[in-house]
DNA sequence: CGAATTTATTTTATACACAAAATATCCTCA
DNA sequence: TGAGGATATTTTGTGTATAAAATAAATTCG
């Protein structure tokens, strides 16, 4: 490298960027967890298994869910269980292949969800009230950068520490 | 409210932007808890201890560290457990006043600290390689701007839902 | 002084999270 | 057809996370 004091200075710009990343979620994820906690009877977690599928308007698979909500496989089965019991989803073994089963939203379930959903939106608006709307897009567009670039260089991770 | 399609429009954007920041934190903790998980022997949360513990370069008590982090009290006392036994932290309870103990890295912690610390600003750059310097700044300023928000709004989220 | 309050920490119970192993079912191809 | 491999899900074990109750020590104030 031919300017190291450069390089070095990158570095910390990245840590400092990833500190701040992390401090901000974990802010408001914090304040929604709570509000939550305090309004429902559903955990984040359980609520974004439920967005999930109102999203896809019908059936998951559990590994479906498990990768859309980028948590292990494990996982997932006590979410579902959890929410099955609650009566918000229901689990489906079709006849075709036994290794599988769809969760779909029962009425309730989809009622429920709809009900939190809205004031869920309410709250993040709440929560970023001092944000523009172009103040926003550029979070968007630099977040949307940060995320592909994480994605395209994680094979280096594991590669020669330096260079 | 004059204009409640705005409105409309703002919330929806404030969702977006809450959902983007949410993956791209996860994406990133993901690829760091892996990587971390291949090469040493301690969690995220018990870096993140060390690391608050060699920045306030010294002591801190259970109740310090537990805010600094932003995590509830009770859970320190089981991170910081599993950081005694691995030898990395000590406990040293003050004559003065024995509700509270200071934490304290070891020798041993704080070398193995500052090899891990060296190779995660190494791995948080590789990921963020393709921002520039620039892209960086802004992302944080961005992000510091969102962090205030919600801590300035968040009395807003308990009271009436609209306005 | 001594009873109320505050502060610091731990304990308890519940719910995620992960990785890895176990189980069950399906699919393929000789 | 039936052995080997792939896929889907659950189970297991460990480590965070929370909130709330319990414990313990210090402080305050009548």
């Amino acid at each position: 490298m031919a300017d190291p004091e450069k390089n070095e200075n990158r570095e910390k710009e990245s840590l400092r960027t990833w500190l701040r990343l992390l401090s901000c979620e974990s802010m408001i994820e914090q304040r929604l967890r709570s509000v939550f906690r305090q309004h429902f009877d559903v955990t984040l977690p359980q609520f974004d298994v439920l967005s999930e599928l109102e999203h896809a308007s019908g059936a998951l698979t559990m590994s479906e869910l498990s990768h859309e909500l980028m948590v292990s496989n494990g996982n997932i089965t006590g979410v579902i269980d959890r929410l099955v019991t609650m009566g918000l989803v229901q689990r489906e073994r079709p006849e075709h292949d036994r290794r599988i089963q769809y969760i779909r939203l029962t009425e309730k379930g989809s009622a429920e969800f709809r009900r939190m959903a809205e004031l869920h939106e309410t709250w993040v608006n709440q929560l970023f009230a001092d944000l523009s709307q172009k103040d926003m897009q550029q979070l968007q567009a630099l977040l949307l950068k940060a995320r592909n670039s994480a994605v395209q260089n994680e094979a280096r991770l594991n590669q020669g520490s330096s260079e």
